[in-house]
This record gives structure tokens, sequence and C-alpha cells, in this order.
DNA sequence: TTGATTGTCTAGCGATGCTAGAATCGAGGT
DNA sequence: ACCTCGATTCTAGCATCGCTAGACAATCAA
């Protein structure tokens, strides 16, 4: 019994290892560098190795999002909670969503640019990615404004700040004008 | 020299004829279909011809872009044009920006999630990329609010109208509010 | 008609994601 | 201590990718 439990283990550690190397990777040299070659050599194993955790490189990659998701909904709960008042903690939450994104360029790609195999918007959705969903909502519902359902209002607050990390990191937005953006957005979407 | 002549013109034909071919492939079964061999076989020369007119497969993405950039400018303003008034302008210019996106997905795809090796937001950005980002300004700027640069509000409209069409799009959010959010964006965005 | 230039193609390189089948390892019984 | 057998891991290879060198063919000037 104490053999199998170590396998698991065992096994279980070897699969963080991966997820964990892969995300190093794509943050230090790009997703095109995270090839199955190089990620097995890097976690000192053989290719197949890989597919004894994971389908594929599209798994691996949903891996990596789940994780960030989970990371980024913490971060923005902790800037929400630092913040006073409405006004404060929408700006707060906004500069932490736009600052995760900036942080984590490889990470961000896997949640939402990449093809990770994951479900979205739909009950088989996993509990990380609904759960930074409902980070955002807990500190939008109070400014969106009577009769608008919070929900609607998240989503699209949500896709304006995609917006913005993505064109800003794609170099489609002059970087320097971004705070001013986040203002601008912040006081015209929220009703404070 | 009327040789000469005749050779440039199949020159170009051809040039548009990789283009064409490329973006209805992009569009039938997606980006990750046109490869250079089932390009050059469907516009029936050997895949080196590709590159005799581009450098790589990059450059065959950016020119699709281009051509759909053009395309989203004349759309834009047509609806500017058709609608009355400034809330109504700018709602049938989210509209029609979303409704560009979701008709061409490659194209946008093109345009904005792939690398197109096309500059953005500085002085080499090419003419097409700049008048669609002027159609979309045309019409925004009156409803920018005063002391605001239309430049910066264009950009922010812009980024949000993006988030909404990736999202959508990658099945992030569910289609059939898509015109209660355009709504909800124009409403707060626009100073009416 | 010849020679040179231009254009196009065949064939192949290194790299990719993924997998079949061989090789190796280790736990459990004798 | 040794063998057996199942689970694990690796070697080797497939098809495909973007891209290119060098052979070949077509076209022009002389």
């Amino acid at each position: 019994m104490s053999v199998q439990e170590r396998r698991e283990r065992e096994r279980a550690d070897r699969e963080r290892l991966i997820v964990q190397t892969a995300r190093e990777l794509a943050e230090q040299q790009g997703w095109d560098a995270v090839t199955t070659r190089r990620l097995s050599e890097r976690i000192e194993y053989s290719q197949p190795v890989l597919y004894s955790h994971f389908r594929g490189k599209r798994e691996i990659i949903g891996a990596v999002a789940l994780q960030g998701a989970a990371e980024m909904a913490v971060e923005l709960r902790a800037a929400a909670r630092a913040a006073d008042g409405p006004r404060d903690r929408v700006t707060a939450l906004a500069r932490a969503y736009l600052d995760f994104a900036t942080r984590n360029p490889a990470v961000y790609d896997a949640m939402f640019q990449l093809d990770g195999g994951l479900a979205f918007a739909q009950e088989d959705t996993p509990e990380p990615l609904k759960d930074a969903f409902a980070a955002l909502l807990e500190s939008l519902e109070e400014v969106a404004g009577d009769g608008v359902d919070p929900g609607l209002f998240t989503e699209v607050f949500w896709a304006a700040l995609h917006g913005l990390a993505t064109l800003t990191r794609a170099g489609r937005l002059p970087p320097p004008d971004a705070e001013r953006r986040t203002q601008l957005l912040v006081d015209r979407l929220a009703v404070l």
C-alpha cells in the first residue's frame, strides 16, 4: 500500500514539475520555444513521459492556464481588499488585472490567447476560471449601476481590460498611456 | 517594354491570388490549415514561388491583415454614415466592428491575434491600419467628452470592442448576450 | 542559333507533435 | 538470493511543418 502511495506522490510531483517547467520556459522564451523535446530535456525525462501525464501540448498549456487563473484570483481579491471605497476598489482591481497580464505574459496567453482545450462560460468550466471571474464580479457588482445585471457588467468590464491587456502587449497601444486609459475606463464604466 | 509590363501584371495577379487563397483557406479551415504546401497546391505553383512574393508565412498573414483593415475601414465608415446623431452613430460603429470580426474571423485573427510582422502605433505602421483606426476616431471624437483626448478615448473604445470580439469568438462570453453587452458599452463609454 | 538571364521546380534540411514497440526496472513470491 | 512478471520508461521513427539550395526549363538579346 505504501509503495503505491509513494508512486502516486512521485507522479504528482513530476506533473507539477512539468507544468512549472513549461511555465518558466514560456515566460523566458515564449510559448513557441516550449516544444515537447525541450520540455522533456529540462525535466530530465523522455518525451513520452509527457504524454503519460497530459494528452498533448494543449493540455499542458491548459494546466498552466488553470494555475494562472488561481493566482490571478488571489491577486485580484488582495488588491480589492486593500482599497477603500468603490472607486478605489475598482481602480485597484483594474490595475491588478493589467499588472498580472504584464508580469505573466505567457501565463496570460495560456489563459486567454492560446488553445488550452478548456471550456468557458458553460457548466464544465474548470473551477479556477469560474473563481477568477467571481473575483472580478465581487468587486464590480457594487458599481454595475441600477437595473444592470452584475454578471453582464462584469463581462463587459473584463472584455475591456482584456482588450487593453492584449493590445498593449502586442504593441498595438503605446505603453506610456496605459495608466490614463485605465483611469478613463474606470471613470466611464463604473457607476460611482 | 510591353513584355515586362505583362510580366509585372501577371506577377501582381499571382500575388493577389496567393493572398486571396490564403484568406479563403483560413476562413474555411482556420489558419493552422494554411500551410505552405496546401497553399502552393491550391494556387497550382510550387512552394518556392510563395517565397518569391513573400519572405515567409508571416508576411502572407500580414498581407491578409492589410486587406482586412482596408475592408473594415470601408464598412465602419459606411455604418457611421448611415446613422443619424451621435448615439446611433456610435452604436452602429460598434455593431459594424463586432460584425466584421464575426463574419471574417480568420481575417480578424490575421489583423490582431496573429503575428503578421506589422508595425503598430508607430511611424512605420502601414497606411490601411492607420486608416482603420482613423475611421473609428472620426465617429468617436464627438463623444469622447470634454477634456478627454479623442485619440486616447478611441484607443479605450477600440480595446473594449476588441475584448468583446475575441472573448466572444473564443467561447469565453455567451454569444446570446452580445447585443446587450454592446449596448452597455456604448451607453457607458460614450458621452452623449 | 546561340548564350545568358530569368523563372520555376524537385528534393531535402532541421524541427515539430506524437506514438509503437523494445528495453528496463522493481515489487512480491519462492 | 533469485526469479517472474507487470508497470514504467526509453529509443527510434512517422508524418508534417516552414524554408531553401541547386538542378532544370523557358525566354530574351545578339
